[in-house]
DNA sequence: AGTTATATATCGACG
DNA sequence: CGTCGATGTATAACT
């Protein structure tokens, strides 16, 4: 079917395109005049302006005002998407029940809008996530200290999940955290609760916080709590190499 | 002005229109079959398939797959888009330098292409903030505990800001973290951090943990910790209170 | 530009 | 379905 489109519709028309296109699981863009309200985790209200309007099959509904990544109301799949005509205007309300909330649009001038039937089977690949790290921490642990031995991956504790256990080249034991950006507080902590877990038992668990960079501030937090931090910015994942695109940099 | 269409465009034409928009500060959505690449912080591919590609003024770029409230590729705002033409496809690529990134996006068919010279000056409103419960505190702390005196709001300490820094009847102090969601177990180290820092100098400060809910392993940390958690579900803004709408739940 | 904390975060994995 | 941790998180506030 590919895309179908109509240009400055009546509302009844842009209502009966979007509750189609809900219906067969097709997405919709509809570039339009309009307010925004939303409710639900919190309230808010945008006020007339232009906007995009997304929606998908799965019940996705971006607006996207003219800048900014993040659409400035949304509603995550999941839900629903209906349409219909008040006071002359089109109003399409998109909402969900867990949790319970509502974005509800009012156009008062319809410019366009456009039904895509998309078929998509294909899924992202990446490499170089936290994942891949770890996997090369397992098979390369002297990178991060000389006889450093894994002894145990995403050990669950009744505080939450180690990334790795392991003892050094003495026995002692290592708690490891590793974070493939740069390293924040709220990851010290992270590492600090484990480790305080382990000290009930072993005053002698050292911990370790594994990322290609920390802030000052969380240097000097990791060395007032005797723990450590070890640089680790550069791993080869086992996927292939880098491929050169035409379009480098 | 509004939008502008063009369907089935030759990519040559979809290159202008992109060109033109980008220069002119205006957004522009394409319905296409496309691979994407991305390379930056990770690298990813997205083999083929029908996507919703948006560009706005700023620099965005998204690529939506159908299903999804996120894109499956993007860049934020800051850096430039351009279109080219490479062996008969149209090849949109978002750039950004810090950090440095890139999304190029290669489109066998482009079924549609739209511009759009949106002018919105509207800013979003929103109530049941995270801000607006510091507030509500700050105005009523006997609703966390009877006799609590407020001395400070987001004080500054070596290791990060506490949200409240607080004396109880007795004049001991209380440091208190705020979260308007459910607390979560990260949430309670941030607590634990603040708190360790006032026990160097004063070994009777107390902690407390104010938010709607606490998972159960969160309640038994802080309760290993002698911390204390805190229920605040609701609180009245000091805004305009909520208003009817036509279509309520 | 760097750091810190929030978010209607979303998302995925696991129990 | 709740909980927990990662995210190419983005974004705002502040230094």
């Amino acid at each position: 079917m590919g895309s179908d489109r109509l240009t400055d519709p009546e509302p009844a028309a842009a209502v009966d395109l979007v509750g189609d296109a809900f219906r067969d699981n097709a997405m919709f863009t509809i570039e339009a005049d309009c307010e925004v309200e939303y409710d639900g985790r919190t309230s808010g209200y945008l006020g007339p302006g232009e906007r995009l309007l997304v929606g998908k099959g799965d019940g996705t509904f971006l607006v996207h005002q003219p800048t900014g990544h993040k659409p400035v109301n949304w509603m995550p799949g999941g839900g629903t998407i209906s349409a219909s005509v008040s006071d002359g205007d089109l109003v399409v309300v998109a909402r969900r029940v867990n949790p319970r909330e509502r974005v509800e649009v009012r156009a008062t001038d319809v410019h366009g809008i456009t039904r895509f039937d998309a078929h998509d089977a294909a899924e992202y690949r990446e490499s170089g996530t936290e994942a891949e790290m770890h996997q090369y921490i397992e098979a390369h642990p002297d990178e991060l200290e000389t006889g450093l031995r894994i002894v145990e991956h995403e050990r669950e504790t009744k505080y939450g999940f180690i990334d790795f256990f392991a003892t050094d080249a003495d026995g002692t034991p290592v708690v490891v955290e590793v974070k493939r950006v740069q390293a924040t507080l709220n990851h010290f902590d992270q590492l600090k609760r484990y480790v305080s877990l382990y000290e009930e038992t072993n005053s002698e668990v050292r911990g370790m916080l594994v990322a290609p960079a920390a802030s000052d501030r969380v240097k000097r937090a990791l060395r007032d709590a005797d723990l450590e931090f070890v640089r680790l910015a550069e791993f080869e994942t086992e996927a292939a190499p880098t491929k050169a695109t035409l379009s480098d940099f």
